[in-house]
DNA sequence: TAGTTATTTGACGCTGACGTCAAAAAACTA
DNA sequence: TAGTTTTTTGACGTCAGCGTCAAATAACTA
């Protein structure tokens, strides 16, 4: 026996290093050498462990939605009743502003799909997750009596969804007519038109 | 006097390649000899008219927005009731598909916004420009008794603008869990929802 | 045709990214 | 310490982008 392997270590630390750098300078400019830097190492030492930029940032962009949806769905089962559970995902899927750089990159990774079936996936897992758990709460919130939607369900949780999407991406894209408050605050509007009693 | 002044043509001959090379081949691997073999030029020439790719990008991001609205606007303007303008909208906002390039390069668009001072701004007369169609035919509709919206029409416009966006987003990042047919449905039942009667 | 201005080319030097790979260094065991 | 495996380095060659610029070409006028 000699030197230990230590690869699961070192993989999940250059994944950091490339969030933490492409959410710093997008990922326009990425490069190797740019994630090797900030890693501390050369770009021999990355290449060693990952094939090329792409296969990293497929690693990342999987680290980076699971992270977030984790996050989310931790801080919502916390809560009890079904009216703070929604207002808690919806402050916990919106960026917390303009210089949400981890959330920006998230957005920035949906272009990366349709020209890679890898991130194409991961988009997809990350919508399903999306519509997951606002879909819990309003079935929970229908099911205790919190809540009287009427509408059709799984389009009221596409809308939903819809709503946190683009609400986050004129945020984090620097549109300065949309802020943090006027996005919470119509999410919760478009809630309570549907039948979410979010106020009680 | 000589040679006569071309510069306005040419300068929208090479406007119109950067957008339709950018449409083919995404923002992230662009580069100034792609747009110019596009053109049929040299990198030299494109350089004679425009300081840098990024210059030229600006103005394609003009190009492409106004374009995108000046045809949805003309397109509506033709209808008459505000339930056909407002499906009229609907269907011209969302892309045509998956493979709807422009539509595609239009959201690309949007994260060099952040970045650029002159991108942020088209990014915000955009917003304006969709919001302002919106707002019309809502307010057409109210006048004349086709609609009968009671929600706050500045909350319910920016939520029909966040629709639009975040499903066009989904449809052209490749999210086939999300289809043309179905964003389409699932506005027309939003603004059903806030009291459109858009069936009748 | 000669003069004038507008447009375009193509070569030059620089920079930075990429992938490969042999060799060095590090971490451990017997 | 010597041996073994893992990890890291750093140099090499290649390629493509960029900006500059002098020279060539094109389009027009008098």
């Amino acid at each position: 026996m000699a030197r230990p392997n230590t690869q699961e270590r070192r993989r999940s630390e250059l994944v950091e290093a490339a969030l933490k750098e492409a959410s710093t300078q997008g990922l326009r400019s990425l490069s190797l050498t740019d994630v090797a830097k900030r890693a501390g190492l050369t770009r021999g030492a990355l290449l060693y462990y990952f094939d090329d930029l792409d296969a990293l940032l497929v690693e990342a962009h999987r680290a980076g939605t699971e992270r977030f949806c984790d996050h989310r769905d931790s801080v919502v089962a916390e809560l009890e009743s079904p009216a703070e559970k929604l207002r808690a995902a919806i402050a916990a899927g919106l960026p917390s502003g303009p210089d949400d750089a981890l959330m920006r990159l998230l957005y920035e990774f949906d272009f990366m799909a349709g020209q890679s079936e890898l991130h194409d996936t991961l988009v997809q897992q990350m919508y399903l997750r999306q519509t997951a758990t606002y879909r819990a709460i309003f079935e929970e919130g229908n099911a205790s009596g919190a809540f009287a939607i009427s509408a059709d369900l799984d389009q009221a949780t596409m809308n939903m969804v819809a709503l946190e999407d683009a609400y986050s991406l004129h945020i984090v894209a620097g549109n300065r007519l949309v802020t943090v408050d006027m996005a919470r605050e119509a999410m919760l509007a478009f809630a309570e038109q549907i039948g979410c009693r979010t106020s009680a």
